[in-house]
DNA sequence: CTTTGTTTGTTCGTAAGCTTTACTAACAAA
DNA sequence: TTTGTTAGTAAAGCTTACGAACAAACAAAG
């Protein structure tokens, strides 16, 4: 057991950082139960905030960061000391412009000193995972066959697949971020995932402990509005739609993700649409959206008629996917949608479809604002949403 | 013009405190623009929840308060006494236990020291108004006919009203809130408000200019929610449907109002609502949510038919209007929703109906914890809300 | 009636954090 | 060489919250 060795050493040396920095970070975003603010809180939000400068602009001088942030540059050199000592920062030599004064001194994250270790559990067949960096890049990949296991079998799957990442994982590691399938709570326990058969089944807690490392477990759709804001153009107000084996959805407010009175924000697989009828759906309603748009259902139905009608299908299941949001976009008064899934089926037709339901299903004024494309981020995008849900919870950083 | 004189005076003592303590408190709320936080802020957030401590539970001593907060005594002490010599907080004698130790000295907001001038602009004929104390009893009122007047006529009308309820308060303001019509910015600018003839209306400038206290102006629907939380039993998910002229709803999340994209959030009005006709709205569109449930629209359909018709009329407006909810429930998973508007025809088949569809549209896990009930503040609703955003705004209490 | 113990609220000294002010280092431009 | 600008550091000061200690007030036990 060689390998496992190495990968306890590694993760042993990675949680001598993450600790302390997760801790002296958070405080800075979510505030203490009773809600005070204490000096110290003040020191971990500006952290913080150096780091967020960093990770958006990337290299800068100190001088640089003080101007952004609104701190002194004392301040900033404190602050900036401090996170070098913790190896999150470094200095990267001096600024090369021909200007008056004294030349700055750059510094920048350590990109290359740490990396993240990312989970997909949403795919029927495969959990995939990969180890990244900073920056989202993936560097080294690893999947596994799920030949239908369940309950405790599908836990172990997921357990060696993140031993096998960690293992070759070639730095300290900030954190495991895990997008998973189901309803998952704000401790990352998976309260429901039907497809795995899992019941209040504590992964993030069940990872922490077996690789004494940062763990954030959370719904693939959550994780996957996280990864466009973060890596594709999404701006702070959107929503993304997954169409897989079913069909769920993440909802970005603020910049901050939705998660709902009882964690199940974005279920709208099985939410009826129209008042038409439709198929009888597993779950025993009839016309819930999964029956016209997950791609089992859309694939079945295709392959049922005449190519001459594909398209036909294909508007259908946009125009049904249009009616369910048009409520929701004009509740939410959203401006951006995105879809995510296999874009042979989902882009062109059925995306315009979609839109032009939309469209003329909700009021004038806002039509011109409403955008609907396909993520960029393809196949990658729970996996990069499970990095940036590491870099939010232990750096801070959004 | 003595009543303009004594208004004049009014609202100039009434001047002297709050923009102080406004600026104080506002910023434990909302962050800086850069972001950063100095101790200034941390102990703005620290007033303020001293504040919130004692507006949620009265009375009580200053060791309570520091119990409560997990501030320390010494700590409390220093934040009352400031907040005493801003008038905010007095002392009342001591306590009367029979207990060991030295006796308490209780506390409490200065409850009679300040009063409040909340608008409701949302009915159809008047803008109503009133001076409220700072537990949100409706201490005078006041409105005014509008006689279908549009523009700035319509704003004289608002100032009209204010003034006289300016006029009329007995104690400093601690500020004025306004619930309006239509699409409001966070500036308290009326973007839209089609009823009224208004487009980009900057209404709190105005009437801060007007009367030189702070002024919060907000969409109705807003406004509303915020008041079913303070005074209501909404917890801090929640969704308020206002059915009036028109259809509108206030979305509360984790315990903050939702604006969206373009602060048109709620406007679910003019959403069309299944997929098989319906009647044409004045929108243009065919079948939208306010032409079966708006109660203009919903009196002529119950004029036009038999008495005994008259359940039907109002199961069918019910199903649409939970039709139009199920995605949105489901998507946000909410657990709350809350009518407002007329009891004599929400209340009963058309509440019963709504939640029926909602139950057989949506996700059965989550039947159990969806309640939909009529609001407990009627008539009051956003007048009582106004305050609720003048108490937030000043006084950082939630 | 005295003593003991509890609770409240204040005073004093300390630690932590950010700012202001002042300084040195480094370099461009005149 | 002089002047002016920019970067980074150092020292001092102000604000904030905390812990320790203490006085006041009172109940309950002896």
């Amino acid at each position: 057991m060689t390998a496992s060795e190495v990968q306890r050493g590694s993760s042993r040396s990675a949680s001598a950082y993450p600790p302390r920095i997760a801790q002296g970070l958070a405080q800075g975003r979510a505030l203490r139960p009773n809600g005070k603010i204490v000096p110290g809180d003040a020191r971990g939000h500006n952290l913080s905030l150096v780091l967020q400068t960093l990770y958006r602009s990337g290299t800068q001088s100190r001088a640089d960061i003080a101007r952004v942030t609104g701190l002194t540059r004392v301040t900033v050199s404190a602050l900036v000391t401090e996170l070098m000592a913790d190896g999150l920062v470094v200095e990267l030599g001096q600024r090369e412009d021909v200007r008056p004064g004294k030349p700055a001194t750059l510094i920048d994250l350590n990109r290359a000193g740490f990396q993240i270790v990312g989970l997909d559990l949403s795919e029927h067949a495969v959990f995939r995972g990969a180890v990244l960096d900073l920056d989202g890049n993936i560097l080294a990949r690893a999947e596994v066959a799920l030949e239908h296991r369940v309950g405790e079998a599908a836990l172990a799957l997921v357990i060696d697949l993140t031993r096998r990442l960690v293992s070759a994982s070639t730095a300290p590691l900030l954190g495991i971020g895990v997008g998973s399938p189901g309803v998952v709570d704000l401790g990352g326990v998976v309260l429901t995932a039907p497809n795995l058969g899992w019941v209040d089944v504590a992964l993030q807690q069940t990872l922490a402990d077996e690789f004494g490392v940062g763990v954030i477990v959370a719904n693939d759709a959550n994780a996957a509005v996280l990864a466009e804001h973060s890596f594709g153009d999404a701006d702070s107000d959107a929503m993304l739609v997954k169409v897989g084996h079913g069909v769920g959805a993440g909802l970005l407010l603020g910049g901050t993700p939705l998660f709902g009175s009882r964690f199940a924000a974005g279920e709208i697989g099985h939410v009826v649409v129209g008042t038409d009828g439709g198929a009888t759906c597993v779950c025993g309603k009839v016309g819930c959206l999964e029956t016209w748009l997950s791609i089992p259902n859309l694939t079945a139905k295709l392959a049922g008629s005449e190519p001459a009608d594909r398209d036909a299908v294909l508007v259908e299941a946009g125009q049904r996917l249009g009616i369910a949001l048009a409520p929701v976009v004009g509740a939410l008064n959203l401006s951006e949608i995105i879809l995510s899934g296999p874009t042979g089926l989902l882009d062109g037709v059925l995306a315009q479809a979609t839109v032009e339901t939309l469209r003329s299903r909700t009021m004038a004024e806002f039509h011109g604002f409403l955008t609907l494309r396909m993520t960029a981020l393809g196949q990658d995008i729970v996996l990069r949403g499970a990095a940036v849900m590491v870099l939010s919870d232990s750096l801070g950083v959004s």
